[in-house]
This record gives C-alpha cells, structure tokens and sequence, in this order.
DNA sequence: AAAAATCTGAGGCACGTGCCTCAAATACCT
DNA sequence: AGGTATTTGAGGCACGTGCCTCAGATTTTT
C-alpha cells in the first residue's frame, strides 16, 4: 500500500496541514519543519498520488496546437492525430484542441501568443518557423504561466524550451547518405527544393545534407535550394529550368514537409525514372508514390508520436516534475517500400467502444 | 465543465444508483432502463472521470515485463526503459516490474506464466518466442483475468493477442534494400547470421530478407543462416568457415536482436572493411560501430517506445477500451552514421527532481 | 387477489488530496 | 514581562465515482 499524506504526517511527527503546506510550497513553515517532512517523504519513498489531488483540484489540463493556418497534407495528418490522441486523453481530464491560427507573418504569430491567456489554456504547442519576435512573445507566454514545446519547426536542443521534433541536421544528413547509397557511384548533381529557405528547418537540413554530400560522396554535386513558395506552377517552371541547365542530375531532395507539388514537377520531367528522389513525411501521396517505385525513400517523424511526445512534455511541465530527456527524443525514422508496413488502414475514432460493461 | 454521474442520472430521467447499475454492468436493472441511460450518455458526451473512478477503487495497474533469463545489450536497455518508465508512471498508479524470469525452454516458461495470480497483477508483457505450448499458457492467463501483450518476441498482426515491436517481416526486407542498395550492384555472396532460427523472429526477418534480395537484387545470392547458439567461440568458427568457403561475400546481415558476437566474428575477418554490414537494434556496441563505419545501417526498435506502447496498451485493455491500432504501430527505424544524433547522452533518475514547490 | 420476484431510489461512507478556518502553541521583539 | 508575529494543529468540506444497504415501487407468478 503506498503510503498518503497521513502516513507522511504520522512519520515527520506534524499534522497533515503542515504536511499539506509544505507539499505545496505554502509559506510559513519553518525550516526545520520543512526538512523534517522532506526527510519523512524520502523514508517512506512517498509519491502524490495524481488522481486524487487531480480530483480534488478539478484540475483538467488543456492544451493547444497552435498550427499554420495554411498547410498541405503533413498538416492535416497532424490535425487527426492530435484529435485522436485528444479523444484518447479525454477520460484522464486532458483536454487537446488543434487550431489552425498561426500566419505566415511573425507579427501575426506574436499578437495570436500574446492573446492566449492562463485562463484559458495551460500549455501550447507552437508550429512555427523560428524568429526573434516568435522568440520574445514565447519567452513572454512562459512568464504568464504558460507552458510551451516548441513543435516540429524550431530547433534541436536549444534552451529554454522544449522542443519535440527531429533533428534537422540529422535528418538532412539522413538523406544525404541515403542518395549517396542509391546513387550507385554515379556522377552528376543533385537537386534540392522547399517551400520556402525562410525556415529554420529548411536550413538546418540543407546544412546537414551538404555535409554528408561533401565529404562522403565527391561525385555528387548539389545545386542551390529551388524554393517554390507552395506555388505548384512555380514549381514546374524552376524544376523544368534545372533539368534544362543541368542534363546530369542524378537525384532529388525535397527538404520540405510538404512534398507533394514539388514531387509533382518532379515526376513530370521525362527522366524522371533514372532519378534518385528522397523526400519527407508520410502522407497519402508520398506512400504513394513510394509504392509505385517513383519514390526511393521517405525520411520520416511519426506523426502519433511527436503529438503525444508533445503532450506528455506539457503535462510534466505542469505537475512540475522534470521530464526525462531521452524518452522524448524523436528518432528520424526511414520509409522504404519494403517496410510501410500494413498500417495505411487506420482505425477511426468511430470503430472504438464504450467502456466495457 | 464535464458531466458527472450526476448529471447523467438527471438527463436519464435515473436515480445515481441506476447509473452506477448501468455504468458497471451489474444486473438487475430492465433493458429499456439500460437504453434510457446510455442515450443521456450519448447526448451528454458523459466520459468516466478515471481518476476519481480509481480512486474509489483504490485500482493499481500492476504489470510486469516478462523477460528472458537470458540476454546481452538489448534486454539490458529494455530493462532501463522499463525500470524508468515505471518510475514515471508511479505517480499515476501504475506500477511496472521488469522479471528476468524466462528460460529458453518452453516448459519453463509456461509453468512461470502458470503461476501468475490475477492478485498480483493486472497485466503481463511477455517476451518469448512463440510455441503452441507458450501460446496456450497465455490464452490460459487471459482466462484468468490477466492481460497479455507480446512484446518484441512474436508475430504481428496475429489474433487474439496485442503485439507490440516490429513487423519482422518489413524489418528483414528492409535490410534488404539497405543491403542491396549499398551494395552498389557488386555480385556476390551475402552471409546471414543469427543466435537462433528457433525464434519465429528471425524466421520472418529471414523471409522478409529473402524476399527483397531475389526480387530486387539478383546480382546477390544469399547464404543459408548461421546460427551462433550465443556462444562467441562457435561464431568466430563458423564465420571463419564461411569466408573460406565463399571468397566473394560482399554482405552481412546479422538478424538477431544481440549482435554483439557475430559482429565480433565478422569484424575480426580481414576483409571486413570492403564489406556493407547491417545489424539490428542500438546498443552501446553497435552504436559504436556505427560511428566508426564499421557498420554501415542498423535497423532499430526503439526500446523506450516499445515500452510505453505496452504499457499504454495493457491500461487500455484494463480500462476496457479498445486501444488505437495505429497509436501503437512501432515502425522500424533505420540507424545511420549520420542520424545517431546527440542522445547518446541519457538523463538519469536521479537527475530529475521532486515536485516543484 | 395475494405472494413472490424484480427493479429502482435515497442515502451514506470511502478513496487521497487540496484548501479553508479558527484556535492553540511557540518564537521573536521591545 | 508583556505584547505581537509566526508557526502549527485540529477539523471539516469538496472533488467524482464505486459500492453498499434498505425501503419502496413495479412487475410477474401462483
């Protein structure tokens, strides 16, 4: 039986009010007193049980992903797991929302922040490219009492906050090693695309593939970044005027999470079938085109994961205990088209059952 | 605010004690009764509160991890995870052990399974290779009352217990490809190894790995699977045998979860550095080599994941809902040089702190 | 119609913690 | 010493659910 704050107040000879102070920092306790239940709670291995003091506190977390507003289909991957996960959490007081309300502009990212209040949220999640603004009005959200991860976009291991997510570097290096590999010691250049180098993410990766590129593979020689600014037309125009220039492209790297308009150009150009092409994420099209071969490999953060890698931060954050730092590590995962697996059949919020009788 | 019982004895037109009736299935209460209630539970969206209900029940989720008696890195990397994730979850009431209780034969391990009471635990994780005996001491369990995952050890996807690790099958083909395609269209031999083809594991890796090769690499021929029985003597013997016997071995593929030793064997070959070499799962030993490119991939479970997914998988089915199934799909993860990333650092238990004041 | 069986309601205690009040005890200051 | 400020104790209610009892209502059987 594991012993309550009762038993905590029999051993540090003190009443359960004294105990009641000092396990939630309450003032006027004395010094010695203080020590006296630390001391006890040390012998008896004591551990707050979370249910109850839940329950006494109606405590009910809530948490929001704050997400771009404009977004392809990584994006609405996201939205559904962070529901589903929401529906999950539900009967363990959490409550989860997805809001699409982040800008392009940092501005307009900052005034959204900036109007969140304690009142209503106890934590967020925050899908944005990094900037000094961003940076600010986080910082600032963390003074209101406000916890924060930074989510997918943002960088590894940068303090003060947590950050749930791949390593960009690694990643981009990921794909570099992996193009190399299919090259085959063939000779040429690469071609590398985005949405837009204006991220953080863009250029870490790129950074990591040039790296990887450079010193392993003296073969391969990678083009500057085309960026198509989520135009798909664009993107044809920029991806049919490298072809053009440079007839000795041996692959492809598209570094953005949203690939399908940029594969689109890609697979358009009539060589494409002698190509390389590695993208990122898993979504309806990339598994797709994974399967039909038109796509070498996928490098990949799981979409469930990092949404409940995310919360269980948050939920830490908020009792106040320190989380531990390798269980949310997200590991860059690689899709290949022997291991997608038989899991593109999803099981809908709809199919699951009441509680049991 | 959610709705309570309370609430929901109102909207049904009930008393609270009908409710309870209703909620936890005890007899006695008339069919159109039963109706009337789960309708208000319809419209009201009334979900369980599962920290007040476990409190009233003073319910602990005891689960153990079953594991072999013997083991190497891996199962020692479980064991952290599981020991750490059991001391994150104490808070919440779940309490998990980690038993090194299984031996390799069958018998054994079915008189252990024999002598689990549903007194003393509430769900088991069990970590051996599948037999028709182990198979049915585990239907046996859930006859009594005890959940069961399989966990790592066993087949994915096959009824009528939850699974937790990787499709072996995806994994095996996936070294394939990893295999093949670093091969950069050498012709040869590749050598398969493995402590023992008794475990269905390395059967379906096997397969899966078969597959791949002959459909997509036919300029590779792969050699019958070596066994080491886990004793490092025997591995150096027979490895040495096969590099005699086969002069133009250009891969290695070691299957099984302990690589330790055939690695060793391998390495110690003199033509080891023009060699493309795949291994399975991250220890201290085969990061290692990783890095210092005597490895080329590593084909991973992530220890920390798998754990959590078993877990949140027996609670689900201790709570009587029906778990996700894509929530805990544990997709493979492929291990490069380039993506080992920073995390070889891990935070310890006793680095984090007491709740904050 | 009476008796028996079945169903329902009212109420209360318990779980472990948070939070409150009020009085008593102790420490500190002048 | 007396007075004031600080520290501690005792007790109680609340949170939402589980589980119990017992009486009253309703239905079924005889």
């Amino acid at each position: 039986m594991r012993p309550t704050t009762k038993d905590l107040a029999r051993e540090a000879g003190v009443s359960r009010a004294t105990v009641d102070r000092v396990l939630n920092g309450r003032p006027g306790v004395q010094e010695k007193t203080v020590r006296a239940v630390q001391d006890a709670i040390a012998r008896l291995g004591f551990e707050r049980n979370l249910s109850a003091a839940n329950l006494a506190k109606r405590r009910v977390y809530r948490f929001d992903f704050l997400l771009p507003r404009e977004g392809g289909e990584f994006l609405a991957e996201l939205e559904t797991q962070i529901r589903d996960h929401g529906q999950q959490m539900r009967a363990d007081s959490v409550e989860i929302r997805a809001r699409r309300v982040l800008e392009r502009d940092p501005h307009q990212v900052v005034a959204t922040l900036a109007a969140l209040s304690p009142d209503e949220v106890d934590g967020v999640a925050i899908m944005a490219s990094e900037s000094p603004q961003v940076r600010d009005a986080t910082l600032r959200l963390n003074e209101r009492g406000i916890h924060v991860v930074q989510f997918i976009s943002g960088q590894h291991g940068v303090r003060p906050f947590d950050f749930v997510g791949i390593d960009n570097h690694a990643a981009g290096a990921t794909a570099a090693r992996l193009l190399g590999g299919f090259c085959n010691r063939l000779q040429g250049h690469v071609l590398v695309i985005t949405e837009s180098m204006n991220s953080l993410d863009s250029a870490e990766r790129r950074l990591g593939f040039d790296h990887v590129l450079n010193t392993r593979f003296a073969e391969l020689a990678a083009l500057p970044t085309l960026e198509t600014h989520g135009d798909p037309a664009r993107a044809r125009t920029i991806v049919a005027a490298a072809f053009r220039n440079f007839p000795d492209i041996v692959g492809v790297y598209v570094m953005s999470s949203e690939a399908a308009a940029p594969l689109d150009a890609i697979l358009r150009h009539d060589r494409h079938a002698q190509l390389t092409i590695i993208a990122h994420e898993r979504t309806e099209s990339t598994l797709d085109l994974l399967e039909r071969d038109r796509l070498d490999a996928l490098i990949v953060q799981n979409p469930g994961h990092v949404v409940r890698s995310a919360v269980r931060l948050l939920k830490s954050r908020c009792d106040g205990r320190q989380p531990l730092a390798s269980q949310d590590d997200i590991r860059i995962e690689i899709l290949l088209k022997e291991n997608i697996g038989g899991a593109r059949v999803r099981q809908t919020l709809s199919d699951r059952q009441r509680p049991a009788p």
